[in-house]
DNA sequence: GATGAATGAGTATTCATTCAT
DNA sequence: TATGAATGAATACTCATTCAT
């Protein structure tokens, strides 16, 4: 093979795909060393030599799942102009949906434990560029949202960026509650109300209707 | 007296109170039994006299906060008709907003170990009366909007529980967001990109407009 | 019994004492809690209900051997007048070897480790009361020298302190060989240079002689 | 070339220096590999080209110093007859004092855990040529005291051997004393007792006075 | 009911040592 | 010789839970 020498990101990698496995199967704080180092095939102590401690560790899998994301949400502003603009959102709750999923669930792991959340936020303040701002997905719709109402049809009126934070936050929320299945409300045994269906019809038509042009 | 639970005892509501409080803190996992004893003025083991475990302890905590929301939000059922529907979701967006913040902290522990929402849906099982559905926030604002669409005030097209979602969707994403404030990309020292801003304006209007009569 | 309650004491007690044949058998880097805990046949997060840590656990042991190693001293200023001055100073060593033995062997371990030493250099800053100074063995010998100066049986002209101080070398300096009798130079198998010699007859002479009065 | 030990590798003699500076900077217990690696320059597993495992290096750093402190002590027997015996005594104080520094700092660690003591005891035994007597510091002054003994400087019913570790047990407790500047009860601001002053005037006036031939 | 000392399994992290390159 | 990634046993410390008083 002509490719090099094998791999040396391989071990880390490795460790940060087992630990995205982990810390979703139990959250940040139970999710144990042990059982990251297991699922990578390597020794426990392997961990230390590519992260300076559990934190560490956590901050770039959620690095890896912000690109991710980020990538995949680029590529949307593309849409701008084609299809319907309801057609897109069903498309973007899809997409959004699906890869905030992981995402989310490392958010909630920092939203539970504010400690986790201040020290992730610390590490980032320290290894990004000066003045470097990570595009949000919220950005990213904005910018789909501008260059459509660039083409007319979305209304002018709002403001992409908040409205941009509205489409977001259905499929978010939506997430929240289908990873919450557990939820005491939403058990199989238990009569479930309907809270936060997956969003469907209804809350399309809500958000087309409430973003095309009036008249 | 009229009315009310009869009252717990103060040791068990002390608990439950410094409790929530704690949980708040740190997240479920982080919270020791030691700090939450602390905080209640009592012995350590004095928990272990009024809740099997410390699971049990954040179930009554997490219900005691579902009742409130509840109540809370029964209330708001009765604005339909009064003032404009877009006031009305602007009164919700605060309401929801304050209170799903301490709710959906709970919820966050819960989201990030399945361990801990399992365990907390068996219990739930257990101790609900045979049927019962505990009414959640998006049942509670459905019924706003089916009273609102009876008045014609609201398309009827729409699917109330759907659209209840849709609202109440977007103050408890903004919601998640202001918790973690100290989200790399949300920082003071750190450039801040737009993400979930608190809705204001432009989501109201969306909102509004997506599910006012058409015509 | 009219004794009072089983004394709270015990596990605490038990713990010192554990802990320093312990630190004695492994110095303090070594020793492991675990071993510790085995020792005063407790278990190992015993040792945290009564220390904050391994550290505060080394500062009482050495608190204790000080405390003792004084109350012995202090006694001996009696002695001034008593017997001969080469008597005297020949129990001085016997004593002084004895009961320094355990407490060099902890200092040792802060002389290697002089973190450890600031460590518990710092405890004790926080843990005495404002401006009070324990009193050293040099101190308490020093007083028996000046006791002997008033009576005329030891020079005038001489530092108290200092010559205190020559005193109290001599058995500490055995003292320390007598611990590395596994020295490479002092073992069985091994020649042995005299190097250290137990403190005997001429040692005596020497430092009886240095003190006298001349004339 | 006239003279000289073999030059050591540039490696070997590398690690050595490094060593001893780690050694002193932490004691044996806490001083890593790594750091004496860094400290080197090389890589961590280099160490082990050159020694067998960490006792083997501290070995060797210990031999090191030994030879340097016996090499200054050798010279010091010229010393009889010049000066007077009291400044000669001076000399050695701040001989001995320097020289010991180190040695006794590394002493210490075995001191405190004896089965350092223990294992380069034992690596000694393995590598000294038999029968041969490593000079210590104690035999190094007593030949100086033997030979002002036959000049008549000194009396000469003193042993000239335990007069000796009398004379270098001195400065060797200062020492250690010095070393634990952080001692409780000598700290800063923590008042502090007069325990083992650095031995002055009185100290060697005592010496001087117990050595000097009567009459 | 209330206490709080005791428990001991569990966890993140360290570090001397090995070995393929 | 030199490297440095990998190892895995070892360790200080935590914390939910128990139970004698």
């Amino acid at each position: 093979m002509s490719s090099g020498p094998p791999r040396k990101t391989g071990t880390r990698q490795a460790l940060i795909e087992a630990a995205l496995e982990v810390f979703l199967r139990h959250g940040f704080a139970r999710a144990t060393t042990r059982e990251i180092a297991q699922t990578a095939g390597v020794a426990e102590g392997t961990i230390y030599r590519h992260f300076a401690d559990k934190y560490a560790l956590f901050h770039e899998v959620f690095l890896s799942l912000t690109v991710e994301v980020v990538a995949e949400l680029d590529r949307f502003r593309e849409r701008a102009g084609k299809g319907t603009v309801r057609d897109n959102l069903e498309t973007l709750f899809a997409l959004v949906g699906g890869l905030q999923e992981r995402l989310s669930s490392l958010m909630a792991s920092m939203w539970a434990d504010p400690e986790l959340a201040r020290n992730i936020a610390a590490r980032a303040r320290e290894s990004a560029p000066e003045g470097f701002v990570p595009p949000g997905p919220v950005a990213a719709v904005a910018e789909y949202i501008r260059a459509e109402q660039e083409l007319g049809r979305i209304r002018p009126d709002v403001d992409a960026t908040e409205a941009a934070a509205v489409v977001v936050s259905v499929p978010f929320a939506a997430g929240m509650e289908r990873a919450l299945s557990t939820h005491p409300t939403a058990t199989g045994e238990f009569p479930v109300p309907d809270d936060f269906p997956p969003p469907a019809g209804s809350a399309l038509d809500i958000l087309a209707r409430g973003l095309e042009p009036s008249g």
